[in-house]
DNA sequence: CTGTTAGCGCCTTCAG
DNA sequence: CTGAAGGCGCTAACAG
């Protein structure tokens, strides 16, 4: 096997061999593996014995710069992000990313001085990318361009984001509801377990029970907030010392996070506070290990693996629209599920209040047209 | 902005737009943006402004095609690996290769019938890569041909693979000594929950364990084995059926990972089996969850984010050396850390026979020569 | 220090 | 249906 002076280097054969070995041209080499049904029978099968003898792989880099295709999207992560959440988003985008024959570049983001950004932004203007799908909720910008710039389609996935297709969930909706939930079980005092205040869904989060707490009819309810700084359980830990020093102690915490609820839940467990008894405790995310804490987490479960797959296609069928697709925007349906950690208020609390809201309207929103293949 | 009549298609300027713009030559350009210093300063400037002028990025194709040198490397993984875990080496990887400006190309393998193969065989050959990490153990063969074949550096991480750079930890070491140290707590009679036999880890930690209980000496000790299919919580929840199904039932139990562990315990524990009052349960990997479940769980904490760093620091330079060096190996410590899903055996049981075995020798491997650079 | 030139390997008109 | 030829955009000799 032919070697070249020094690894790195493709030394395999090109197509002039291959043609060479089949007696025919370098196009009908081409032809034969890129449109079969263009080249006779008899040819077909004799460069495709070439092409099995040499162990011929065409060049990606010459024919991408034939064809200007590369068929690989860039997908941009943020670190501070939960990694079991993080990890079944990915799953879905790779399966449904290399179904469609696409190769997917992967880069964390962390806003690190500049570097890192310039990094992404020449990606999209040098060739290699044919579109992107952002977990960041930030469009990365560099020396006055920013990643939509080099007009190429960009989905951003879990957070919106200007001039971007967006693949959402009811976020909104689904803490509200949960915060509805709660009151209608007798909580009157609550407490909002904050994520990196930075971070797009915590902003959503905050804003939504924030808007609700603030309405008239919800006047009997108080929320407070403590700050975890992060999507983590040691952030949750944090929460609790703020929890335990609050006087009263809220009834009911609702957290940006199930990492979040599941440290707090455990360290004022410790402190001798009982779960639901004291304090219900309301996650977000519906993490695996959501099932597996104690006691087991309530939570909102987002459809993770689904969000990952309607991402991957929206942003394929940009990629592969004739001419530029107006941007679309998809939202799925999260789902509250409450159990063992949420309970009544603990019978000292403030009585629970008459019913607190006319019957929640249903889920209004539903994903739109293409339905994420959820079929292996 | 011009747009191409398509998406897809890098619109941008040429390098002779720079060049006609700066009224320099396109060699100079391309001089001036990869070797500021064979320039000179006015001319480098006139350079760098045209290219901030016209917004040019060099398209990397050409490039690429050029100097045979894609900065790209190709990192593949196990659908069925432990998300946490997972999530983590990712994290170690990413910061390394970003770091030495290579781009990280992730693809999930489950051995789907050829075609997947099939891509990431090609990928090889195809020179868009010029190196890979395989997390998944194994090396993916197509049409007669490895990933081995196309003479690219290839690093196994967490699994041993013929032909390539590994980065292991000790695990057969650790696995054993967490045996030792709970027949030192006069346990006797133990299962172990084995996670997918074809998984490389599974068969070494199960190949070292069963070893370790045929030794001569350890006459007085049982072994047992549980299946659980996969390293998930569901699977320990199936470990349970089958413990509780055992009797007499083995007072202390080992599990090739934390998942199965925790799934483990919550399932025994809902069966009225106190942990660790009637039977000891070690976990495998040290995810952050295994701080979090009930009890804590006792573990063998591996070195995740280390070893993605290793690993990609071998693959760099692997691919940057002058010639092909020699395969490397390298093994990190993982460490054994007894919390509180572990105690001694019960009263019923077995008594506690005389210390088992000399002190244990201290850990002897060692990671040997790059030490992963561990800041920032 | 700068410009001219010759490909890297492939695909795709354009003739035949 | 097949072959000849040009060029995608860039860099690295080689001259000057």
């Amino acid at each position: 096997m032919v070697r070249g002076k020094q690894n790195g280097a493709a030394r395999g054969a090109r197509i002039g061999d291959v043609a060479r070995e089949a007696g025919v041209s370098t196009a009908t080499v081409s032809r034969a593996l890129a449109h079969p049904a263009q080249v006779s029978k008899e040819l077909r099968e004799r460069v495709g014995a070439a092409v099995a003898k040499l162990g011929y792989t065409p060049n990606a880099a010459a024919r991408q710069l034939r064809v200007k295709r590369s068929r690989t999207v860039l997908v941009v992560t943020r670190r501070r992000w939960s990694a079991p959440f993080f990890a079944e988003v990915l799953r879905g985008l790779d399966a449904e990313l290399s179904a469609a024959g696409y190769a997917m570049v992967l880069a964390n983001f962390d806003g690190d001085g500049g570097n890192r950004s310039r990094q992404l932004v020449d990606m999209m203007f040098s060739g290699t990318i044919e579109g992107a799908v952002m977990l960041s909720g930030i469009v990365v910008a560099a020396e006055g361009r920013t990643m939509l710039d080099a007009g190429l389609p960009l989905v951003s996935l879990c957070a919106a984001a200007e001039g971007t297709h967006t693949v959402l969930t009811n976020e909104a909706e689904c803490i509200v509801e949960g915060a509805r939930r709660l009151a209608a079980l007798g909580h009157t005092d609550f407490l909002y377990l904050a994520g990196p205040p930075s971070n797009y869904n915590e902003r959503v989060r905050w804003a939504a029970l924030s808007a609700f707490f603030a309405e008239p009819r919800q006047a009997g309810l108080r929320l407070r907030r403590a700050e975890s700084g992060d999507f983590s359980t040691d952030g949750g830990l944090l929460t609790a010392q703020a929890f335990l020093g609050l006087s009263p102690r809220p009834t009911a915490v609702i957290a940006s996070a199930d990492e979040i609820a599941i440290g707090f839940m455990k360290a004022v467990r410790a402190a001798g506070i009982g779960v639901p008894s004291d304090v219900s405790v309301l996650g977000f995310d519906g993490i695996e290990f959501a099932d597996f804490c104690e006691p087991v987490l309530s939570t909102i479960r987002q459809p993770r693996e689904a969000l990952g797959r309607l991402g991957a296609r929206v942003l394929i069928e940009a990629i592969e629209a004739p001419s530029l697709p107006p941007l679309s925007h998809h939202v799925l349906p999260s789902r509250l599920d409450f159990r063992a950690s949420t309970g009544p208020a603990p019978a000292g609390a403030a009585a629970p209040r008459p019913q607190a809201a006319p019957a929640p309207k249903r889920k209004s929103a539903r994903a739109r047209v293409p339905a994420p293949a959820e079929g292996r």
